[in-house]
DNA sequence: TATGAATGAGTCTTCATTCAT
DNA sequence: TATGAATGAAGACTCATTCAT
């Protein structure tokens, strides 16, 4: 009862516009997105476009925040019931919970992680990194013995994104993929629980 | 079957465009790439453009074309060497010849692997999957006690998309990169290396 | 016959608005001015602009009366004075006058004049010139010998445009200005004064 | 025989351009002259337009130098004439040329010379002054004795300033002016020459 | 009466592709 | 065959004005 109408109507829209734009970035790809059909499918006219976001890039940045809250309520969901279990476990449970987050039916998700190089993603990159670095720190508290904590930065680096980029190239395959999705989880699962149990490497 | 000399003409300008494509690509990006440029920068007119590629998308798809043609080079030049050696060396030893193919000075290389999803690339990746392939299952014949051969081709797409996004990543990090390049190598040595060396996964 | 407080209040809105439109040509130019911002800037909505003006043009048109009232102040305070003087003390004197309501820190005047061709300016040159001639028609009361009265419609013509425009691109010079302010009125006034005196044109 | 066709093709669409701009600005003013009506008016699409003119601005520049190069002939088919005249003779005959240059028939002259603040006038101004200039020393060699010397750049600024605005007004008065073109151009011939002939301003 | 969110026509500019020469 | 001028659809953004609340 505290926001007055006119402020309920504007974050309504906003919101809308933010929806409407997800919707056709999801459906058209990023480069047939054009503010006069985010706005029409948001039901309102460009000029309110303009009212709330300074241009097309602005949009695309409330998006991309959007999203990289979602991530970061995604990880701080599923972080706290893994952190008890033994690395596989864990590094499975992280991984269905990315892979259900970057899959969310009709969402622009994919196609903006496609598109990182063109957007302004250091934010929304940053934001996830810290929350994964604050997993694998939780994580060694309890674990100490069983990983190796040389050279983190680097390997934090290599897991991320071998695991992003690999599932993303999953989701956009086309329609048969070559094996299942199961399958998918499993064997990233092995190559990084290997990995961080593995001996030191020569570079350390 | 020696070529007529307008063939070799026409071929000699087909280099030329497709020279040129990637010139611009790797200096102005994807995006800025414009069919005029390219001819102006080949010595040619758009109209010859035009005579030898049906639509800039016919152009974008045989610079790929080259390019896998020259990454299927690398990878059998560098293959032989290296099935002789143990595991690990032999994954560094690739990876440090992708790594210097991705970042070859002046290429465009790293803007249209950035651009993967816009580009039919799936002649080019299948390509390159067959390549690795087969160097896989030379390796394989010489080392048939070492490493689990179940789950071959999700283990080939995890691995592939893994070292060649996390490098594509690392390469298109700002002017101060978080580590060294060494680093990065040592790293996803030491993943690929533990993953295929690793008991086999649940799913098998 | 006093107002009531409604009349009141609208006076008081008509005027902080006209004060805006003011403030808000003279900082950006005439191109740049915005009805929301004037809105904005006299503290009510673009709305209330609407309630009390017909349009932007109206608005315009409003300021333009206002500053032809205080220009007819101007003249009718220092005219007077000047009427007992010899004709170049008065030119001199009118042209300071002039050459300061023009400069007029923070004021619109200058933009205004600059786009005189854009404004509905006949009202307020009409005022102003009438003005002018009953300067001149005292004056002459009192020094017929002195002057010529011919033509003295295409005279006060030329000399008041004569001046206040040469004044306008004067004012509107880049920071350094050729020459100094004094010589520009010093020149001013001797060209009026020498014409003013001067034997009659063989057109009359 | 020079020239090639494709070239001469080339200057004919960039005098065609000019000539639609200027008429369209001369029929209906700066403000709503559009890029694509200036090509539809020269025949040709907005993308030729773009294809000889970086933009808006550059078209507009490429009109105010066309203008400026017919005003400097105005003045110096004009000059060597008047040169040997007495000097009212001379300020007649000068004054005559630039009333009839400013008033050529679907002109954009006047147009432009109302918008002299908003467009980048300073070369054309710049010439113009130097084309004056010219004339005024040619004029002095001959005629020393007449005239006042002190003070020039500032006289010029004057005289050239209250002349063409004077007639500028002139030429933009409703349909019916106040008196004949001929009383203008004899009352600016009587101020400006009785002020060069003047004494010296009390200033030098 | 006051508000200010919403409207949408209007403008500049780009670039893949065509076709007359 | 080669040329490159011409095309024109498409898209981002602005702002005077209206009208539901």
């Amino acid at each position: 009862m505290r926001k007055t109408p006119v402020q309920q109507r504007s974050q309504q829209m906003v919101d809308a516009l933010i929806d409407a734009a997800g919707q056709i970035i999801a459906k058209k790809g990023l480069d047939r997105f054009t503010t006069v059909e985010v706005a029409a499918r948001a039901g309102v006219s460009v000029g309110s476009l303009y009212q709330y976001f300074a241009n097309k890039e602005a949009l695309l940045a409330a998006l991309l925040d959007r999203l990289t809250d979602q991530l970061g309520d995604v990880v701080n969901r599923a972080a706290p019931l893994l952190l008890q279990a033994d690395l596989e476990t864990m590094v499975r449970g992280l991984l269905l919970a990315a892979l259900d987050f970057l899959d969310s039916d009709k969402g622009p998700h994919l196609e903006l992680l496609r598109n990182w190089h063109r957007l302004d993603i250091a934010r929304a990159l940053h934001l996830f990194e810290q929350n994964m670095m604050e997993v694998i720190r939780a994580y060694l508290l309890t674990h100490t013995a069983e990983l190796r904590v040389d050279n983190v930065l680097a390997k934090q680096f290599v897991v991320t994104n071998s695991v992003v980029f690999t599932m993303l190239r999953y989701l956009s395959l086309p329609r048969q993929p070559m094996f299942a999705r199961e399958q998918l989880v499993e064997e990233l699962t092995a190559m990084v629980a290997s990995y961080l149990q593995s001996a030191p490497s020569r570079a350390d």
